[in-house]
RNA sequence: GUGGCUGUAGCUCAGGUGGUUAGAGCGUCGGGUUGUGAUCCCGAAGGCCGGGGGUUCGAGUCCCCUCAGUCACCCCA
């Protein structure tokens, strides 16, 4: 089996896989955080959860495009004891719309996840094989005003976290004519070039727009010379990117027309958006991004439905955030320690009911001395430090201490809780 | 998938030209103070020096392979 192999091969097996990883609190907290504050908003904007496999039958991805890598290199896929070929999901899109077209729910349907991705590549500092995307589609509705609430979703989230970092960079991909025109047009230059390009002009020949976001330093003074396809657009084409230009203006939302924009995927048609931020590396500089892929429920056996949707890479979110000064940990944890200094099950008591009145709250355990609870409840980040002490205990009180400045007081043993309560008063996730 | 760099305690890192029992700071645990933290002092635990092979009397140190991370590509969130 494969298990002995591995540990042959000097594999460390009790390890996180290759491009995987734990994330553990504090961390963690900043991942409550995104994902709490992105569905509250998605929410508002009229979106539910939607919860899709992880893994799907594989020509659902498939869809995603066959000449694109995440499909011809990168997938996760196998053959499960039933012999059915199975894919995890590299993507959000493919997933969601397999579920509109299996449940036909009534449009507008609006959606919002959050779901890990998995794909087989070299991984890197925000490229990991399993990775968390946020994300939203809306079916069934072709109309401008849901590109620019779309946008308007994953900029707002933004700004929200407080990612100053951020840029947006829009294109039109145009519909079947514009792209048919382009194509052509876009292919001829390339056979142009073809000695500059080289090896890359396999590439060309199967899919030409690809080539407009290569990297590589030789093509940039060919690619700023290449024919846009902003030039191409047919009148209703044109007419749909304007008008979402005009919408993102209305709501004050700055943007840069970017006509060498183009995305991994095959599946996108018309509007193109990426949210982009240098405080990532230079080749992966896209913290979301998304686009109409008006084609694709019909390529999955459904009706014909226009489409738009948006991921967005918590990993990579995360970078963007450290640099930007944003998602800082909240440094306390709990409101209230208690200390005991009797060994009685009243601190089992006390603490259930700080917890019922809403308080966090936390002790030792194994009976450690007084010094060290007390240290202990320092370290907590704890507001107050209850102790349960016999003196007191003998007239119902309990023992008080505000941790940041070293004040005590006594209080009344049944109504500690509430007094606590009321007095650490904060927002919770 | 291709190439470069890195890999020593939980964390951050020291360990000229190979040489006895591998160190520090922080953190953890315990004690000084068995009714009190954030300062101070003392002590302890904790290391297949990423893994395997080789050279050598002797390898954390040199060579090869490998695993993992990281950077640049391909590409992508």
């Amino acid at each position: 089996m494969a298990t002995d192999s591995d540990a042959a091969l000097g594999r460390d097996v009790f390890r996180a896989p290759k491009g995987t990883r734990d994330v553990l609190a504090p961390e963690s907290d900043r991942w409550i955080e995104i994902i709490t504050r992105f569905g509250a908003r998605a929410r508002r904007y009229g979106y539910g959860l939607v919860i899709t496999p992880v893994f799907e039958h594989y020509e659902v991805f498939a869809r995603i495009g066959e000449s694109t890598d995440v499909v011809s290199k990168e997938m996760y896929d196998f053959l499960d004891k039933g012999d059915r070929r199975i894919a995890l999901r590299p993507e959000g899109t493919a997933g969601a719309v397999r579920a509109y077209v299996e449940h036909r729910p009534t449009p507008p349907w609006k959606v919002f996840y959050v779901a890990p991705n998995f794909r087989y590549e070299r991984p890197q500092a925000g490229r990991y094989r399993q990775h968390y995307q946020i994300g939203a589609e809306v079916m069934g509705v072709d109309d401008p005003a849901v590109d620019v609430e779309m946008i308007d979703l994953l900029g707002g989230f933004y700004r929200e976290i407080g990612l100053n970092s951020v840029r947006l960079v829009i294109n039109s991909m145009g519909d079947a004519e514009t792209r048919r025109r382009y194509r052509e047009v876009l292919l001829e230059y390339w056979r142009a070039h073809s000695t500059l390009l080289g090896d890359t002009m396999e590439r060309a020949e199967q899919n030409p727009l690809r080539v407009l976001d290569s990297k590589k330093p030789e093509f940039k003074e060919m690619l700023q010379h290449a024919p846009q396809i902003t030039e191409y657009l047919t009148d209703s084409a044109g007419n749909h990117f304007e008008q979402v230009q005009a919408g993102l203006r209305s709501i004050g939302n700055h943007f840069e027309v970017e006509p060498r924009l183009v995305r991994g995927l095959d599946y996108y048609t018309s509007t193109l958006f990426e949210f982009r931020s240098d405080s990532l590396a230079a080749g992966q500089d896209t913290v979301g991004g998304g686009g109409r892929y008006d084609k694709l429920a019909q390529e999955m056996g459904g009706p014909a439905t226009p489409a738009i949707g948006f991921g967005c890479g918590v990993e990579r979110l995360l970078i963007v955030a450290d640099a930007d000064g944003a998602l800082a940990p909240s440094p306390a944890r709990v409101d209230a320690y208690v200390v005991d200094a009797v060994g009685t099950a009243d601190v089992v008591v006390l603490l259930h009911e700080l917890r019922e009145a809403g308080v966090a709250s936390d002790r030792a355990y194994g009976g450690r001395s007084l010094k060290k609870q007390w240290a202990a409840a320092d370290k907590s980040g704890a507001r107050y430090g209850v102790m349960l002490a016999p003196r007191e205990m003998e007239t119902g009180h309990v023992v008080v201490k505000d941790l940041t400045n070293g004040q005590q007081i006594e209080i009344r043993r049944d109504e500690v809780a509430a007094w606590i309560a009321v007095n650490t008063q904060r927002r919770d996730f």
